[in-house]
RNA sequence: GCCCCCAUAGCCCAAUCGGCAGAGGCAGGCGACUUAAAAUCGCUUCAGUCAGGGUUCGAGUCCCUGUGGGGGCACCA
């Protein structure tokens, strides 16, 4: 029918032109844009809606320039989650956002002598066009952005919610400060000493700054990964939980000489607690400095020396495990909590400040640490477990054949290796010959009875800074009055808005921006009225970000941030997906302020994102693409060239999702042959809707039926991949039964033709719709059903079997699948090649697993 | 150093319960259409699953060891 005048591809077909004979995806795109924008077909603001919900939401972009395919990815692969669920019958809430506050704004200002909002603004503006184009099912009414007064008075809100429960403090310490961005970082926000963002050497800085004690939900954020398991990814899994970093062991006190209080040091091996020989403190913390002032002077003096040596050292040479151990002797002692033996005490970079107390209790026979910094000072080392006694079942190692009485005693002194393995105390008093872990247990509970030391737990995590130096963040709402201190500014005062940037300066100097701005700093204490001055800092942007799944759920409520109702309705949120950068930040942090709201009683579950899902990123010839690299793929160009549809085929074909996608072994032109394909096949239909397909070509109807009931699986466990292939095979079939087989006007083309386009709706949503109309129907095929497969489509008349001998397969039965075993033995063995291949051997066992396979074992 | 993941055709990737290694695509080859080429269409070649052991009637799939690649944490006591 089509094999006429062959019509050039019209590429400026308008809205409402004549479908082209040939498939042409820019007049497809322009013709179903407008009708969509016309039927909002993604609302979900009907109340009276019962189906089922779910909550599918894509992690939101910054709005830094336009998309750029990683966004095609990641917001391609959302939407097919979001397209299948709404077929499966739910009521699907899919919106979208922006993470509109943030450095790159401002820099862009500076740089350009800009306002930051009218960047953002316009970003925002170039995005959203992008994805009107890109077409992923949005709720459109629920749009926000955390830059708009109506979004960060809630931010605000949640501050001084935060700060009311004690879980928002401001303390002084050493911060991570990057000079480059003249800001603080959290600790998250460092990587190998330098800047996430830019990259720079990150220093350290003692500050006041603003903290939310995330280490109070330590314990929660690690236990409630079971919850979890199986729906997030490994890796997110294990990288929170090495993220956070939790470890058991035992506080101990040591009294000091000279002291009135004693110091705990914290230790995840108190059955060592007889090898301790020295102590040591770190060099930058208030202990040191307090035991060196209580020395000699030549011990102070030698001290300052050595803590201005230290705090000279970078980071990035801090955190080098290569190097030498450095210290300085106080002249101080402790005691033994157990042995009453003396202890000399030492301070050395080794030990962290702000891990722990900042003292630790060192045992060199058994911590390559310590053992380092024995070596290095020659300090005692006593070894209080032996290694080589076997705690339970440990096989007895053989000297030169023989089973030694003992084992040459291993002194860590001469060798340099520390004994970090079990085996069974010695030296240890009335500890001796318990096993490691035992006398873990039995030395704590000794210590406990005595109250010179507990059981006791530590972490790795830090509490959240969150203030920074900068202008184009929320401000934290908190006034400073002279004679009142901190007051958090009242709920009905905010939004405390940002000042126009306008005249300020907004250079990094090391301070806020907005302290500058005088009109806006200088208010009246809302406690006693007298003169005071607000916070000048603004708040962390995955503040911004920890709760914004919330908002969405009430987007235009002005009068709190979100309705409890609505969110037992929709949350938490069933599929969330987002690159794996996030694993620790933005994810550690949600699910922080998700636990906290819920201690509020605002919400009624601990956990935001029930399941997860990271794409991959997108390469160019095996690297990252940049501008300097000059191997950037423009979302905008690919998307003029090929259109939305074979770029969204393209990124879920290429791989399985969490897999990154090289851009160079990828063919775009090759998805839009197979968009071409399937939309012919739909032109080529010559039956009408109301054919009977169960007159149809059996062969086809069975294929058609088996992807039926294949695809719901396969999209659940994310092998979107797969579903494409397999729909690639679909149009294959059907083709081939159009030009060879019964021909267009076959029930079971009309049927096949219909489940392509509603299937094609999760990744091509222009070309099913332009296909489901073809067919005869209205649109939109995106609010069609599922259909489910007949069963008895899906029952094989005939199966192969295999048979083998000795495991390799000689010959192929076709059998009935519902044979019976017997039944098929007999055959197999009937079978000439089979009897052939026996032989005269003798046959020890035959193994029949019908339908599939017969296994003929024989001897010799 | 500790922990985790991965390895199938030239390339990207499939392979429900352990049961015929191949669904799909790219690239390649041949052919059709064309004056020719591109585009398009049709047909088609290509591996025994990183290596070595083990369990099993049977292993890509399970177990152990190693190699290669990727990732997380790391002077955290």
């Amino acid at each position: 029918m089509s094999e006429s005048t062959p019509s050039v591809a019209s590429t400026d077909a308008g809205a409402g032109a004549v479908a082209p004979d040939r498939y042409d995806f820019q007049a497809i795109q322009d013709k179903w844009l407008p009708i969509w924008d016309e039927m909002k077909p993604f609302r979900t603001d009907d109340e009276s809606d019962t189906r089922p919900r779910k909550y599918v939401l894509d992690m939101f972009p910054y709005p830094s320039g336009d998309l750029h395919m990683g966004h095609a990815e990641a917001f391609g692969l959302g939407d097919v989650v979001a397209r299948y669920w709404r077929q499966q019958g739910f009521n699907v809430l899919h919106p979208i956002g922006w993470d509109s506050f943030g450095l790159p704004a401002e820099n862009a200002a500076i740089k350009r002598g800009i306002d930051p909002r009218g960047w953002t603004y316009d970003n925002i503006d170039q995005q959203k066009r992008s994805f009107r184009t890109y077409a992923p099912s949005f709720d459109w009414d629920r749009e926000l952005h955390t830059s708009d007064e109506e979004y960060y008075r809630w931010t605000q809100w949640i501050f001084l919610k935060l700060y009311e429960k004690g879980l928002a403090y401001r303390k002084a310490s050493q911060v991570n400060w990057c000079p480059n961005d003249q800001t603080v970082l959290a600790n998250e926000q460092v990587v190998d000493g330098r800047c996430e963002r830019c990259g720079h050497l990150v220093t350290k800085k003692k500050l006041t700054q603003w903290y939310f004690r995330i280490t109070d939900y330590a314990d929660r954020l690690i236990d409630d990964l079971n919850q979890l398991e199986g729906k997030w990814p490994t890796k997110v899994l294990s990288m929170q939980k090495n993220w956070i970093g939790r470890s058991t062991g035992a506080d101990v006190q040591f009294t000091i000489e000279g002291r009135s209080e004693p110091i705990s040091v914290y230790t995840t091996r108190p059955d060592t607690l007889y090898g301790v020989t020295f102590m040591v403190v770190a060099p930058d913390s208030d202990l040191a400095a307090e035991l060196a002032s209580g020395s000699t002077p030549e011990v102070r003096m030698a001290f300052q020396d050595y803590l201005e040596k230290v705090q000279g050292t970078s980071e990035i040479d801090r955190l080098s495990t290569e190097r030498e151990k450095t210290g300085v002797f106080l002249d101080r002692y402790a005691k033994n909590p157990l042995t009453g033996e003396r202890i000399p005490i030492w301070a050395a970079d080794y030990v962290l400040s702000d891990y722990g107390t900042g003292a630790v209790m060192a045992v060199p026979a058994h911590d390559q640490r310590d053992l380092d910094f024995a070596r290095a000072f020659d300090l005692p080392v006593r070894v209080v477990v032996d290694v080589n006694q076997p705690v339970t079942g440990a096989i007895p190692v053989l000297v030169d054949g023989e089973l030694p009485d003992d084992l040459p005693p291993v002194d860590p002194k001469q060798t340099g290796e520390a004994l970090t393995g079990t085996g069974r105390l010695i030296n240890s008093g009335p500890f001796d010959g318990l096993s490691k872990n035992n006398a873990i247990k039995k030395i704590t509970e000794a210590l406990a009875g005595s109250g010179l030391g507990k059981s006791a737990k530590n972490y790795r995590l830090r509490d959240w800074l969150v203030s920074r130096q900068r202008y184009w963040g929320a401000p934290i709402p908190i006034i400073h009055c002279e004679a009142c201190g901190e007051v958090p500014v009242p709920l009905d005062q905010l939004p405390v808005a940002l000042p126009a940037a306008d005249g300020l300066d907004l250079q990094p100097k090391g301070t806020s921006p907005l302290g500058a701005a005088e009109d806006w700093i200088n208010v009246a204490c809302p406690s006693c009225g007298g003169p005071a001055q607000r916070d000048s800092d603004t708040m962390d942007t995955f503040v911004d970000s920890s709760w914004y799944y919330l908002r969405f759920l009430s987007a235009k409520d002005a009068t709190q941030p979100f309705d409890k109702k609505q969110a037992e309705k929709w949350a938490p949120i069933d599929q969330y997906v987002g690159g794996v950068e996030h694993a620790i930040l933005h994810l550690l942090y949600s699910r922080f302020i998700t636990k906290v709201l819920f201690d509020l009683d605002y919400l009624s579950f601990t956990e935001p994102f029930t399941s997860l899902l990271n794409q991959g990123m997108v390469l160019m010839d095996g690297a990252k693409m940049s501008k300097s690299k000059g191997n950037l793929v423009e979302f905008a160009d690919e998307l003029k060239k090929y259109g939305a549809d074979a770029l969204r085929v393209t990124l879920a074909f290429a791989s399985p999702p969490e897999d990154d996608i090289d851009w160079a072994d990828v063919s775009p032109a090759g998805s839009s042959k197979f968009l071409a394909r399937a939309w012919r096949i739909a032109q080529d239909v010559t039956s009408s809707p109301d054919v009977v397909w169960k007159n149809g070509d059996q062969a086809l109807r069975r294929q058609t039926h088996r992807f039926l009931a294949d695809a719901p699986g396969l999209v659940e466990s994310y092998k979107f991949n797969v579903v494409v292939a397999r729909l690639m095979e679909l149009v294959n079939v059907t083709r081939k039964t159009i030009d060879t087989g019964p021909g267009a006007g076959d029930p079971a083309v009309r049927e096949a033709a219909e489940v392509i386009a509603m299937a094609l709706n999760l990744f091509a949503p222009y070309t099913a719709e332009d296909m489901w109309n073809m067919l005869g129907y209205e649109a939109t095929v995106a609010a069609t059903q599922w259909r489910k497969a007949d069963p008895t489509l899906l029952v094989e008349e005939k199966v192969t079997c295999v048979v083998q001998v000795n495991g390799k397969v000689r010959d192929r039965l076709e059998v009935s699948p519902r044979i019976d075993g017997a039944e098929l033995e007999k055959l197999a063995r009937a079978l000439p090649s089979i009897v052939k291949a026996v032989g005269d051997r003798e046959i020890a066992n035959v193994i029949v697993r019908a339908p599939r396979v017969v296994n003929i074992a024989v001897k010799g």
